[in-house]
DNA sequence: GTATTACTTTAATAATTATTTAACAATAGA
DNA sequence: TCTATTGTTAAATAATTATTAAAGTAATAC
């Protein structure tokens, strides 16, 4: 993963909002949740809503799907893990810290 | 780890002169590196440095300690390790998708 | 004690980001 | 077709964040 995704990418979590939307849908799992439902759970203004929904889809971590009316968001667990696998990787320059102390 | 927090920590890596800052201390383990140093490494002024720096330790993400003239910055990995539980924590409601597809 | 090294702080400016309101689509149902 | 539902977009404003240059502090060396 390229750093410039990287920063896109905690740059679109580091939001109240957007962390609030981000977990909802890690817990939510693969289904995902209609862009309404997430509004009412988090008392966000529909405007509000789609500019984050927005910001998070163009970072890639979530992904969008129809259905009728309704636009269901769900977490993308793969560029999730691949973040988190970029702010971990070669930590301590690969020596066994992880099993020595386990601080990474 | 409070959802305010984590903003915090990922808003403190979420541009790219700290995400570099704090990859190259992640790398580097426990020691650190002098302020100087990653300044040089990562050719950026000495006050823009600072400044960063500072944000990040706010955060909490990076450590500081004084060496005589030389100020060293470690990765502070429990506050790492933490905010990448929060970030997947309950993921999928507790339903075992990590057995089954890896997905989280 | 003066100078040098290493780093931080302040202040000014530039750039980015978030929120609100209002207007605009698209789908579905009467 | 008319209307309600569901959601997005655009424009304006407010707020936050990053960068630079200059001044300031603190420790060591001469």
């Amino acid at each position: 993963m390229k750093s410039a995704q990287v920063v896109k990418a905690l740059s679109a979590l580091a939001q109240p909002t957007r962390l609030a939307i981000f977990r909802l849908l890690v817990v939510r799992g693969v289904d995902g949740m209609a862009a309404g439902q997430i509004a009412d759970k988090l008392k966000v203004s529909p405007a509000n809503l789609s500019f984050h929904v927005k910001t998070l889809t163009h970072a890639g971590m979530i992904s969008q799907r129809q259905d009728g009316r309704f636009v269901y968001y769900a977490a993308n667990f793969t560029a999730m893990n691949a973040m988190l696998a970029y702010l971990t990787e070669n930590c301590c320059a690969g020596t066994a810290c992880e099993l020595e102390n386990k601080q990474c």
